[in-house]
DNA sequence: GCGCGCTTCAAACACTTGTTTGAAACTACC
DNA sequence: GGTAGTTTCAAACAAGTGTTTGAAGCGCGC
């Protein structure tokens, strides 16, 4: 295991320290960069709120991960990581759906799909940090961002689109079937993107579980409204 | 006139150039700014790139807002006012739609509102910067998003609402009518706020004005449909 | 000419930034 | 105990930060 002490010609070790059980200090550092950039965002926060949140010395960032900026990149993929475990659930949802194979299954899959989303955006967002992440990357996109939507956001859009193709055979293998599921993942994502401005719009100070549950079925309703084909007229 | 040189003890001021006709350097200072800000936020551009881009000297910053803050904060006003004279058309829009008062004119309205809406966001991007001052102010919120939210976004969302209202009287006055208008705006904001993602996730590489369009009805259509009552079964 | 506000300027200020240093402390294996 | 490898530490580094300064320049009425 050797030094990392060379930021500035070596930028792209990440792996300094490998499973040897590593030292807690990485650690610490890892999880107070998760708390600070995810309040503040990279160009706010120096490497002196860094090392006082996380109670190591101020070389450890530089020792551990070479820059601020590389620690900011492994902040996002751990805090990702972690995030990531939401995934197995939606997919568990979309194999019951297809076992099932009515259009009916379709449409529960939908339901508990938004209100699994909307759980993840707007209530896990108080103990993880993912969503606040993310939303800087929008502003700020580093490279972090490409790595965020190939594993977590791009997984998760296409078992959305698997189930709007189930509840409508007619357009499976379509770019209308895509759209049809940005839509109805753009109203959970706004909820989280601007979330400051939509409070004030629905004049509230923040959001209760319960209220978050009437979101998630007032989306799910109204998406699967404009997705039924028996209208009349 | 007197100079504004206090920055660190009188942060509130912020008409020192009165309606005098202003001198050019302050004006250069704002364009500069809305474009640079917009591109990298408040933290990630220094005074100097500021001054050197506007081609004024270092000190004008502080001698005209009175901080680099000040000067955010006046930028965002500045930006917003510009873009406010979309208002106009959506309001001509409702109006109109009342005149007729039919449920037919109102679905008419609701396509023309969603089509300027994802003009203003995605089109006029290119030209104006209140987009992406906006989505930073999504995930640095400062006193400025008040401003933003009460002049520019919440006379558009009540102008949505009156246009829903119209097409399902039976709901209105309802919190179900916001909801629905947030579940449409949801879908439009979504593509300004999360460009690089639903750019990623839709596999392309900008937005072009026909592409803008073709979402623009697909929103439309995906709506209306969610808010149809004549539905069989 | 002179004086008076307002504006511009180069230089400097005090402070913070990310990073590096070299020695000290710790750990584990011989 | 000795030693090599790893981790921690206070101090310093050079570069960059927002801000201030005091003099110089400007336009204009007198």
């Amino acid at each position: 295991m050797t030094k990392p002490r060379t930021a500035k010609t070596d930028r792209l070790i990440s792996e300094c320290v490998k499973a040897t059980g590593g030292p807690e200090a990485r650690e610490r550092l890892l999880v107070a960069a998760e708390k600070l950039f995810a309040k503040r965002g990279l160009a706010s926060v120096c490497v002196r709120d860094l090392v006082s949140e996380a109670k190591v010395n101020i070389a450890a960032v530089n020792y551990y991960f070479g820059s601020k900026e590389n620690l900011y990149l492994e902040t996002l993929r751990y805090s990702f990581r972690n995030s990531r475990q939401a995934l197995p659930k939606l997919e568990a949802l979309l194999k019951g759906a297809q076992a099932a194979g009515t259009v009916d299954a379709a449409r529960q899959a939908i339901r508990w799909y938004v209100e699994e989303i909307m759980h993840i955006i707007l209530i896990s967002r108080e103990t993880s940090c993912h969503a606040d992440l993310m939303g800087h990357e929008m502003s700020h996109p580093t490279q972090a961002l490409d790595v965020i939507v190939e594993e977590f956001i791009s997984p998760i859009f296409k078992i959305l689109i698997a189930l709007v193709e189930q509840l409508r055979p007619d357009l499976a293998a379509t770019k209308e079937a895509n759209l049809a599921a940005m839509s109805i993942l753009g109203q959970c994502l706004n909820y989280s993107l601007a979330l400051p401005i939509t409070l004030k719009l629905l004049k509230r100070s923040k959001m209760t579980p319960t209220f978050v549950n009437k979101l998630a079925s007032q989306i799910s309703e109204f998406s699967l409204n404009a997705l039924s084909q028996n209208k009349g007229g």
